[in-house]
DNA sequence: CCGAAAAAGATTGACGTACATCATTTTCGG
DNA sequence: CCGAAAATGATGTACGTCAATCTTTTTCGG
């Protein structure tokens, strides 16, 4: 019952310690039987490579980079937050994190910081970044260098990465649509939709599962044409302002961030009716917006459970396992007024 | 930048590393400017114990124990399922899993599987059980010898454990509340709900967080006195359509399981209007429920999650860290026609 | 200031794997 | 069937910590 070691498997197969070790650690030069005969040893004996001892002997411990873009937006905020407090949780297991930013929205700064990343001295990096060919090219190069890449929270096509970690865009656009209509007593009327921009990949992905929603569930709703609001505050709360001076509002859809603005725009409204409003993303504005009733409802990538899977799956990745694909995927939380704290 | 090692702190403490060692490990038996020297020393270092070679060296690994109720309860064999799959992926880390159960809802029978968890044998214990005295007390006979305790999903009172790992059902029950008035047209009408037993802690917590909303916030809707399905479909189809014959609802609550008696009643109902109906846990028969329209929204506690995180704090807690209350917390699923798969 | 007790130092062998080196055996083409 | 190449065996060290043992130094009450 004891945990089998490679002795027990050399003992099994009927080989030397050597020959395992070179099997296991697929050094070449072994007989095609000989690998049966190990392999077989390792499935009779139910033997699994001790990770602390090989990390010990190796001396070598996990090296993660986490690139993200730079800048102020609450999201990003709270995702390095959460990287900080997992690193400080996972440093025992020899997990070294590396935090770095490049410029928001811009590829060629992206390719830059992922330029910077050594080969050498990476094990794993998770990268929040533009699903654009110089940028895919790049991460491409890295792989084939050795590391593993992990898409997070916004996905890059398939050759860049290993694996994607976040949630499905075009669902919670979908969710966003259906709660839309069903918080209506009349869903019939207008709906204002502000994205970030169009050119993020997530939020191409939302707006196109609300449509759809909007569309086949909802017919009386009519979305219109959709503005960008480029995650800035001022520019949402004026955009949110003309809109409902132009014409009664039954909805409004936040697909970005901002939303302090779209909050200020709701509260200096004197209108007894306010739109359905829904957006993503739990932010401070967003906690206030639903404990004051001028929000509906927050559909919340959870930063930290992001961070976490992540960290989890980039230690299996580095340890030598496959990613399968369903691994990353994110449940949405959906957030209301009663469970908001 | 190396990472520091007892070594290190030994000669920043100007002591030997046999001092160290006492110090780090409590073993006693150093004096207390020695103590102090050598704490300061860790922090000037920024020592951090490594996980690997402390365990390689005890030669031990975790030995962890998860005591679920037995019975076919779909969400408790999703738990196992993921506590299997959680178990497979730890192995290389020297996690031991074992997996054992009790009678539901039959409190002897918990204090004898308790009974039977051999605190030698045994670092961390997950918990599903009854919150009673004579189970809390047999928990806090473990916890005096030595093994940790988690309450999982269902919460026990304060000494009987070190932290809960779950949802807050009060907030479920909250939320359940708020959706159920906001997907009304028009909120008047009775509301009936079907519990499994009101004894279990969580279904309680539910119903009286469900009760809270609907009489602040939708005072319109009427909830008619609760009925108790046992968590057994055939029971719960008797109630729904007893319930139904008797007078129009406008929404149904059902708090426990045993949901696939709910949609069958549901769907030999010949009305042309459906109550809003709002249940917990993302089962085969709320699956299909949401898929042909005729549950609105599910509120899911993801057992994989609280799986995953209940294995991370049962290593954190083996290996020593102290459990921080908010930790435990899993946020609810929310699942609608549109997110479910 | 003596001597016992407390504290500190010194040393060593695990633990399971990786990795390198060198020795030995097997295989196989010509 | 010889000899080179391939395959395998044998062995030792290192990784960082734990735990045990033994020795030396310090402390402190009487």
């Amino acid at each position: 019952m004891e945990r089998p070691t490679i002795h027990d498997v050399a003992r099994e197969a009927q080989v030397s310690l050597a020959t395992v070790d070179r099997v296991l650690n697929a050094r070449g030069g072994v007989a095609a039987k000989s690998i049966d005969k190990v392999q077989r040893a390792v499935e009779k004996t139910g033997y699994v490579r001790d990770q602390f001892a090989a990390n010990l002997s190796r001396g070598r411990g996990y090296r993660f980079v986490f690139l993200l873009p730079a800048g102020q937006s609450s999201f990003v905020r709270s995702l390095i937050a959460a990287i900080g407090d997992e690193a400080q949780r996972v440093r025992k297991d020899r997990i070294n994190v590396d935090v770095r930013s490049s410029k928001t929205f811009d590829s060629a700064a992206q390719v830059a910081a992922l330029r910077r990343i050594d080969p050498e001295q990476t094990d794993c990096a998770a990268v929040m970044v533009s699903d654009v060919p110089e940028v895919r090219s790049e991460l491409a190069r890295l792989r084939g260098a050795g590391v593993r890449i992990l898409s997070l929270v916004s996905d890059v096509a398939a050759p860049g990465r290993d694996i994607y970690v976040g949630p499905d865009n075009e669902v919670a656009g979908r969710m966003a649509g259906s709660f839309m209509g069903r918080f209506m007593r009349n869903p019939i009327g207008s709906v204002l939709v502000i994205a970030g921009s169009l050119a993020a990949r997530d939020h191409a992905q939302r707006l196109f599962g609300f449509r759809q929603v909007i569309a086949s569930e909802f017919p009386g709703l009519n979305v219109l044409p959709v503005t960008e609001g480029f995650d800035d505050a001022r520019r949402v709360a004026a955009i949110a302002q003309q809109a409902m001076a132009d014409a009664p509002l039954m909805g409004v859809y936040a697909i970005g961030a901002g939303n302090a603005g779209l909050l200020s725009a709701m509260k200096n409204t004197n209108s007894a009716f306010r739109p359905v409003t829904i957006l993503h993303e739990l932010t401070d504005a967003a906690r206030k917006g639903l404990r004051s009733d001028l929000f509906d409802l927050v559909i919340d990538q959870d930063p930290a459970r992001a961070v976490t899977r992540a960290m989890s799956i980039m230690r299996d990745l580095a340890d030598g396992a496959t990613a399968d694909a369903g691994r990353g995927d994110i449940p949405l939380n959906i957030f209301i007024k009663e469970n908001v704290q």
